[in-house]
DNA sequence: CTGGGGAAGGGGCCC
DNA sequence: GGGGCCCCTTCCCCA
């Protein structure tokens, strides 16, 4: 027989043991601020502290002190706090230094649930933006305790009793149980997820921020960190720099009385958050079933409406993970790829994905077309009778005669398979998106199988006007 | 080490 | 709202 709360409650007793400093034998130390935990639950939970007390093993009488730069005391008291109870108190602001937290302490579920959580974002819905803006007035949390969303680890779906401390009238949200099982994340393995998000970031920051570089990491630390995610978490819980930009924007938002901001932490407030919380920011989210995951989500919207009223405004949409303001719903829906790595669109041809369809046919043809009639070595024009088409593996160019003699290619193969000219694949297979890593190449080894060979082509343009005619059919 | 070129990727905006 | 074009910046490779 089975006692489905046990687990529930044993997590509960360490979890309280943690609280009052009872048999904890691992501190942690954050930014300056030390936690105390139990090594065997740190063990368990987390891939970077089963290689670190594996190393210390032997030393069990001595308390183990691990110490980090890499995050900040808010960011791990999210991390520590699902360790103990299964529940990650994730917002909008928190959820990209949590995740690069999670990645650094190798927490595989939690990387997949910030995944899931930032994919849910992406499903934006202006029918609940409308209802937001209709209840918010009267909605607002009464006790000032502002709404965040609490994920609850897989194994308290089997746990009958619910959580006694996530009464509605907190606002929180709860996504139950195995809820996320049914939701498509990709796998934890798959890095290009964290790889943009940390490319969008370096973007971002080096454009716009000057931010406190925080010290070095070790070289044992996992590859998984981005190093600006590093730079972002390294930075002191105290800095609240922002540039001038960002503070007018926030300054508009805050100054909106119907400007909100979604999924602010109750309990986990990160850094800076404090300063740009607005007291209009606090919302009563939808209370659901596991079945409606999505609908337990804070909806990631811009912040619409920011700007004077009667002056129409010209940015309407500003993105929930960084400064950056559009006009319109779906450049916001396109702007969020580069948060969330989404790359729906594979390159039929050699694999790559791509966030959006006009860079992937613009791929396409710049490496597996060869459309433009100028020689790729001098750049001057070729035509059937002065140059000829070079396939190298998957890329396709053109080369003059001359520069086909210099870089010795006198031997021409001409291989009749090759010279099918490669399609735009259609539709951009939307159907296989977030399946990272995922190589769509069956049709492309093929071709890749002989990429050793250089595959000359005789130059045709006319045949280049029929590639493009029938291309461009498949693009749009 | 540096500069140039190609490719990728992001934003604005038109259709 | 999606598709696509244009422009720009950034990154990477190579000479």
């Amino acid at each position: 027989m089975e006692i489905s709360s046990h687990q529930f409650h044993l997590l509960e007793q360490l979890n309280e043991q943690r609280r009052q400093d009872l048999f904890c034998d691992c501190n942690i130390l954050v930014e300056g601020k030390v936690f105390k935990a139990h090594r065997n639950v740190l063990f368990a939970s987390s891939g970077y502290f089963k290689m670190l007390l594996s190393q210390n093993s032997k030393e069990t009488s001595q308390p183990t002190t691990a110490s980090f730069q890499a995050f900040s005391p808010d960011t791990f008291t999210v991390i520590l706090d699902f360790v103990y109870s299964g529940k990650l108190s994730l917002t909008g602001q928190n959820v990209i230094e949590v995740m690069s937290a999670a990645s650094y302490l190798q927490m595989t579920d939690v990387i997949s649930v910030c995944k899931t959580f930032i994919k849910s974002s992406l499903d934006i819905s202006e029918k609940e933006k409308d209802r937001y803006f209709s209840l918010s007035d009267k909605d607002v949390n009464s006790n000032g305790v502002d709404r965040s969303c609490v994920y609850s680890a897989g194994w308290r779906a089997e746990s009958s009793s619910p959580p006694s401390h996530l009464s509605p009238d907190q606002g929180t949200c709860m996504m139950g149980g195995n809820a996320w099982n049914n939701l498509s994340y990709y796998p934890p393995s798959q890095r290009t997820a964290q790889q943009q998000l940390s490319k969008h970031e370096q973007r971002q920051d080096s454009g716009k921020r000057s931010r406190h570089l925080g010290p070095q990491q070790p070289a044992d630390i996992p590859p998984y960190k981005s190093s600006k995610l590093e730079d972002r978490a390294a930075e002191p819980a105290g800095h609240s720099a922002q540039p001038e930009e960002q503070g007018q924007i926030e300054a508009e938002v805050e100054s909106s009385h119907v400007g909100y901001q979604y999924g602010q932490g109750a309990d986990v407030t990160p850094r800076n958050q404090q300063e740009r919380e607005s007291p209009h920011s606090s919302g009563k989210a939808k209370s659901s079933k596991g079945e409606e995951p999505y609908r337990s989500m804070p909806f990631i919207m811009g912040v619409m409406g920011s700007w004077a009223e009667d002056d129409l405004p010209r940015m309407r949409f500003k993105c929930p993970f960084c400064t950056h303001l559009v006009k319109r719903k779906a450049d916001l829906k396109r702007h969020l790829r580069c948060h969330t790595g989404e790359r729906p669109y594979p390159c039929e041809a050699c694999g790559k994905r791509f966030s959006r369809l006009d860079h992937l046919s613009s791929h396409f043809r710049t490496i597996h077309q060869a459309c433009n009639p100028i020689c790729r070595k001098c750049k001057r024009h070729v035509t059937e009778l002065t140059g000829q088409v070079v396939q190298e593996g998957t890329r396709r160019y053109r080369l003059c005669n001359e520069c086909l003699a210099e870089a010795g290619i006198d031997s021409v193969r001409v291989d009749l398979v090759a010279e099918a000219p490669l399609e735009f694949p259609p539709d951009g297979n939307k159907d296989s998106q977030w399946h990272y890593g995922e190589d769509n190449r069956s049709d492309v080894e093929i071709v890749e199988d002989g990429s050793g060979d250089l595959v000359i082509q005789q130059v045709d343009d006319s045949e280049d006007e029929v590639e493009e005619k029938e291309v461009k059919p498949n693009i749009r």
